[in-house]
DNA sequence: ACCTGAACACCGTTCAAGT
DNA sequence: ACCTGAACACCGTTCAAGT
């Protein structure tokens, strides 16, 4: 039973996407791989790192799209969608991605990939990095907020009958629709210089 | 050393602000209150009981202001600045209420401060109560941003010759651009009903 | 009404030692 | 190169029993 450290990355993407990022803990991951808890400490220095590695993981298996040749707001607007796309692919994605963002150690992909984005509408620098972190933590806030409704509805989905209320900012066009308002507010001020 | 549920939340609060949300633990707390763990669970349910209790109580703390003679807008802006201003003033201030508020246990004040100003705008209830989400999301976002910052930051104070760089959004006027921008999106719908 | 004492079932991390 | 075994210093929570 040798493994890598890939190996225990992909052990752990499991766990998060069937049990949830409170219970991904070092000793059930080692459980899961039939080792002890402190092998997993020759591939990674610590739970942090572990967590930044499946980051990194999940982000680089979204498709790579290259958008170059559209207009910024649709660049824009496409890259939040898609980063929204990965962020659901698993369980919790949202809270894990951006805990390691908030923490600096990695998960840097998405920041950069929106600000080329805004930049591409000839905004200066410090503006399209502003703009980029506004729309980057409108995205996490919001799929955070998804899939926390998510599992709170799968936990006794049989007794409790379903409200039928998608409840706050769940239904189905309140992402675009708080993507829009702020790729609206980004464009009011390209027009105010164009103007 | 009998205690109620208001001492409880007290002490916590203090632990909060002196050593941050991650070394807040029912332990800790019930020692610095001279009492056993399992005392805590008398005044509340649990742990996630608490940190609604401290949320409430951090909010309730806060000024209360009556805006209802300004436009919209203001109205708006001045409401994120004022929830701004509440979350920094205690250690962790964002990371707790924003996970008090995702978990559906309270701390339900400014979003629906928040909806309110937008209503104030003659826009409908569904748009308002979506843009106010929006603005929640950033301003948690941002918050958990600077906050995170000043921890690292404070980490190595010594050793680290911190760089001079204020990092990622954590620069004085980020807060009011990315707000702008999303009250600019906002007003930017507001136009288009009007004309 | 409020707390103790003891227990249960866990955590992350370190480190010498094994193969 | 990769893992074991054992330990250290913790967690949240329950529950009978005390005053």
């Amino acid at each position: 039973m040798r493994h890598s450290a890939t190996d225990v990355v992909a052990a752990a993407i499991g766990i998060l996407d069937d049990y949830g990022l409170a219970d991904l803990s070092m000793r059930r991951l080692a459980g899961s791989l039939g080792v002890q808890p402190s092998a997993l400490y020759w591939h990674f220095q610590n739970k942090q790192t572990l967590l930044a590695a499946m980051a990194e993981e999940i982000l680089g298996r979204a498709p790579v799209r290259d958008l170059d040749a559209l207009a910024w707001d649709t660049q824009t607007t496409e890259r939040a969608r898609m980063l929204r796309d990965t962020l659901l692919t698993y369980r919790d994605g949202a809270e894990l991605i951006s805990t390691v963002h908030a923490f600096g150690l990695g998960a840097a992909g998405p920041e950069e990939a929106l600000t080329r984005a805004v930049a591409a509408g000839g905004f200066a620098p410090p503006f399209a990095h502003a703009a980029a972190l506004t729309i980057l933590h409108f995205v996490f806030g919001h799929v955070s907020g998804e899939q926390q409704q998510l599992q709170a509805n799968s936990v006794g989905a049989i007794d409790a009958p379903v409200p039928a209320a998608p409840a706050q900012g769940s239904d189905p066009g309140s992402f675009e629709f708080g993507l829009g308002l702020i790729v609206d507010g980004i464009r009011s001020r390209h027009s105010c210089v164009r103007n």
